[in-house]
RNA sequence: GGCCCCAUCGUCUAGCCUGGUCUAGGACACCUCCCUUUCACGGAGGUAACGAGGGUUCGAAUCCCUCUGGGGUCACCA
């Protein structure tokens, strides 16, 4: 029953139906591919949509759009076509839907019963519901065991109240030892394991069976999967005993945890919403974001979620930032593929030694269960930024542009639009090495977007102080505001707006008026232009703005400064 | 509560299987200093961990036991 180490692997990542992918889900499905790709197997990919309740839609696989982006390939499994045209999937052994395969399940289930195996349950929820109660009030564990056979007279009595039968595998009830590559060893008591419901009364079969007809079929040899079923092993087990399949490997994955400890979720977000909304003690929605109605079902009800888009506008809109949770959400903030999995792969594997920095082709190479580690590992975002950080910044410059550029395709086309292509690429050039994603060059300078009437100047501590707002006049007697008025002048006498024009006329008025220092005289006109005193080298920074914007601009910010 | 699993710096981890070279290494974060036209980058230092208690042994982070703490599971969800 045991397999040959001669045969390829052959994995599976088996999520239920979602549009998005979660970061623990990625992980799952990023070692399962290593882990047969590195040794010249198959990674399959299945959809587990046999919960009618989860209907499935067209965006129920939109996460096969995250998987590809990170650049995990299936060989066998839903159909998908990938950005570069290549199609993703398909294969001999379909469908990779769970629920077009019914007819299948219930073959074996025929099996079963007629080798009694497997036997009809009539109890309503209810009533199990009520020996749940009593076995908690006795502080059991509650088990389903079988109750004896219904005769044919009962069975028509229970359909003539309407009740419709589940099917139970019949369980030996004889413990089971459990093998697992990354957790070891566990022994599960004789009893542990009950009666199990392996068809639903809708006709679908319950997870435990399909899962064990499926990855018999499909002929799946490793199942990576999460820790959560760790001891729905023995289930597996007992089935395939039973049907007479294969066993295959298994590895069971800690779980990934929020900083906090709690678990990542996806209400996350939600989480983060209500407390700056309860914060704040809005009783509705800022204009603009949320629907009335969207609003009130929101927050009146703690388990609904706002769709993405709402969040985003709402979030936005209460200057608070967005846990990111879900593959897609890195993108949107600009980590790059790469580094994402590099980092997923991190937490809870290691190749050992002081390596950390590698790519997808080496995690295939060296990604053995061996190195799984068994406890769960918390997310750290900074940490990954700083991974992220240290891949742009040593990123030739034009694959900074490049992924960039697609980025603001996707997320910011409003920075395409208003900068033309020569200012985006200067943008680029002037943002690479102060970036952190691909996002940076745009959240960080949302000035570059403000109309020049506008623009709204910020009025903190080091504005005032790089102004010279309430206190004496230094470097030459002259304050920033003062530095700004004459440059000022100088800017409009400029004809060649580029930045070593600029820097000269600049470095010229800096050495005869503000004794060399740059500093006094680049911050004001960065306040100038950009509105604080952050933005971009301040050369890049006025050839960017432009030098009719950069005037304008400069004019309202004496006015506005004269005024405070 | 029953059952199962786990336990190294704040975090991700190396080391553990094959006890000594571990006064425990790396990375992120943090602190200090340097660089600097802002922000960021970068450079040089630094703080910081074997959960507790018992064994075994000449010797334990490494092996054993107990406790404590954490996690998972106990659905007609997956």
């Amino acid at each position: 029953m045991t397999m040959t180490n001669a045969v390829p692997p052959v994995t599976r990542f088996a999520p239920s139906p979602s549009g998005h992918l979660h970061v623990g889900g990625a992980r799952t499905a990023l070692f399962g591919w290593a882990f047969a790709k590195g040794r010249g197997g198959k990674f399959l990919i299945r959809i587990e949509d046999t919960d009618q309740k989860r209907s499935s839609d067209a965006a129920s696989v939109g996460f096969l759009r995250d998987l590809e982006w990170l650049g995990i390939r299936w060989d066998e499994g839903p159909e998908f076509v990938a950005p570069d045209g290549t199609t993703v999937g398909g294969g001999p052994n379909g469908s990779y839907f769970q629920s077009e395969r019914l007819d299948i399940y219930n073959r074996y289930c025929d099996q079963l019963v007629a080798e009694g195996k497997a036997y009809e349950a009539w109890e309503t929820s209810e009533e199990l519901d009520l020996l749940r109660k009593e076995a908690t009030a006795r502080k059991e564990a509650f088990r389903y065991h079988f109750r004896g056979p219904v005769t044919a007279e009962q069975r028509a009595q229970f359909v003539a109240e309407g009740r419709e039968p589940v099917l139970r595998f019949r369980c030996a009830g004889t413990a089971v030892t459990i093998q697992d590559e990354v957790l070891g060893e566990a022994t599960l008591p004789a009893g542990e394991v009950d009666d199990f419901v392996i068809r639903k009364k809708d006709g679908f079969p319950t997870y435990h069976f399909a899962v064990v007809v499926d990855d018999e079929l499909m002929k799946v040899t490793h199942v990576l999967r999460a820790q959560e079923h760790f001891t729905n092993t023995a289930k597996h087990m007992l089935l395939q005993d039973a049907l007479g399949f294969r066993r295959p490997v298994y590895g069971h994955l800690s779980i990934i945890k929020n900083p906090d400890d709690s678990k990542m979720s996806k209400r996350d977000k939600d989480k983060v919403l209500r407390k700056a909304v309860k914060e704040r003690a809005l009783t509705a929605p800022p204009a603009g974001t949320v629907s009335a109605e969207a609003w009130a079902k929101w927050i009146n009800d703690d388990n609904v979620q706002l769709s993405l888009d709402d969040a985003i506008s709402l979030a936005e809109s209460l200057k608070v930032t967005l846990p990111e949770i879900n593959v897609d959400d890195f993108r949107r903030s600009g980590y790059l593929p790469e580094v994402l999995c590099n980092f997923l792969a991190l937490n809870g594997w290691s190749p050992g030694g002081d390596v950390e920095k590698f790519d997808n082709e080496f995690l295939k190479q060296r990604f053995g269960l061996d190195r799984v580690m068994k406890t769960p590992a918390k997310f750290d975002r900074l940490k990954l930024l700083s991974f992220n950080t240290d891949a742009i910044t040593s990123m030739p410059a034009d694959a900074f542009a490049r992924r960039c550029r697609e980025h603001a395709e996707q997320f910011r086309p409003e920075f395409i639009k208003r900068l033309g292509d020569a200012k985006f690429a200067l943008l680029m050039i002037a943002c690479q090495e102060r970036s952190k994603t691909l996002d940076d060059p745009f959240k960080s300078n949302a000035f570059l977007l403000a109309e020049d009437s506008t623009l709204v100047f910020s009025d903190d501590k080091n504005v005032r102080k790089a102004l010279g707002i309430g206190a004496n006049p230094t470097d030459g007697g002259k304050t920033g505001l003062d530095h700004l008025r004459a440059m000022r002048g100088i800017l409009a006498g400029v004809g060649d707006w580029s930045q070593t024009a600029i820097e000269a006329v600049t470095t010229a008025y800096c050495n005869e008026h503000a004794g060399a220092k740059i500093g006094s005289v680049a911050q004001p006109l960065r306040i100038g232009v950009a509105g604080s005193t952050v933005s971009p080298p301040i050369w890049d920074t006025l050839v960017l703005v432009g030098k009719a914007s950069a005037l304008a601009r400069i004019d309202r910010c004496i006015a506005w400064a004269q005024a405070l």
